[in-house]
DNA sequence: TATAAAAACGATCATACGTTCGTATTTAAG
DNA sequence: CTTAAATACGAACGTATGATCGTTTTTATA
């Protein structure tokens, strides 16, 4: 893929981002080089700085990225829903189908949590705990409505958290089972732990 | 720490296998220079070579030998149990006890398969599909004796291995909850979304 | 105490690293 | 059509990379 002088910004910053989650998940953060980055983009390894600050904003960049699109997702799949048992058979639905495709992000996200700078990382921790509370607001309400019955809400958020994740990762989309099917066994699952 | 000529292989071995974790840990597989290990062992980064083959080698050794230790501790673990709601409960606590102790391997075992040579990844997924059907079978044999009522097993297997590992990763043995009260916690969660 | 094996040293190989910078080219606005 | 801004080039910086190898030092055995 070559590429000429002037072309457009937008479009290279966004194949920089694409080619950036690929490398990242692949080799790791530290062991993504430039070079290859810039290779695969199509760029010689200086032109990365038309667009990027440092490597270390890059990878902000891609996991502030897709927690800030996760939160406002969630908030307006959440919006309008008063049930709390509605609302938290929305939240399962959606965070399984967010997740699932976005595979590399999730994993990055995680791991790589150890290579942002301290200031980056509190943004991102911050984040995470903002989305993490929206479960464990609508399990709050649940019980307070007596509706569900839990016995600690903040270790049963990060278990479902944890279970939902976690088979994201795994979920193969040309398996056996379609995703309506994995969200059934999951929805299923949580509430068979948290209703009363 | 410094180390002098025909001192023990045995003990640098197992300095060089405990520092290889901390610093994959610490910045992946590929970005963990065998520079950098060599000089927290506190030997020239050639001596290392008078322990390890390659630097692969070593991943490998780290990954196998976790899975390893694994397997056998949760045969020993089960081995008497012979019914399935007791065996699920020594699982849940096994599992969640035994990780919480190992994260930094738990770690790596997941997130540096893709650093694995293709021969080396296909034996360490064996053995986790080994360990994962200790559980599977759990449940199954529960599901036969009308014990336990399930959905799917195959899932239900993976659902609370996510559940159980991910909790381990987040878990801070200095935090509000004790071991114990995490183990209680879980179990029941289990327990609700499994027994009939 | 003589000696073989184990382990460490330290130099070396070609290659790759993130980033900077001066210059050239292309785009888009007026 | 002119021109300023955006973008890309390509060389360069000092430093680090995994692995090899001949040599030296230390240990343990007999």
């Amino acid at each position: 893929m070559s590429r000429t002088a002037g072309s457009s910004g937008k479009k290279t910053l966004a194949a920089i981002r694409e080619a950036g989650l690929d490398l990242v998940h692949e080799h790791g953060f530290e062991a993504m080089s430039l070079r290859r980055l810039a290779a695969r983009v199509g760029l010689q390894p200086g032109s990365l700085y038309n667009h990027i600050e440092t490597k270390q904003d890059l990878l902000f960049d891609l996991i502030h990225n897709h927690m800030v699109t996760l939160l406002a997702s969630i908030d307006e799949e959440l919006e309008g829903i008063a049930d709390p048992l509605e609302r938290l058979q929305a939240f399962i639905a959606f965070h399984l189908t967010y997740h699932i495709e976005r595979k590399r992000e999730v994993f990055i996200g995680s791991s790589e949590l150890r290579s942002l700078e301290p200031k980056n990382r509190r943004k991102i921790v911050a984040l995470r705990k903002t989305y993490e509370d929206r479960l464990y607001e609508i399990l709050e309400q649940g019980a307070v409505n007596k509706l569900f019955k839990i016995e600690d809400i903040r270790v049963s958020t990060y278990a479902i958290l944890a279970m939902l994740t976690g088979i994201c990762t795994w979920y193969d989309a040309k398996g056996r089972i379609d995703r309506k099917t994995l969200i059934d066994i999951h929805t299923r699952l949580v509430l068979q732990g948290v209703l009363k």
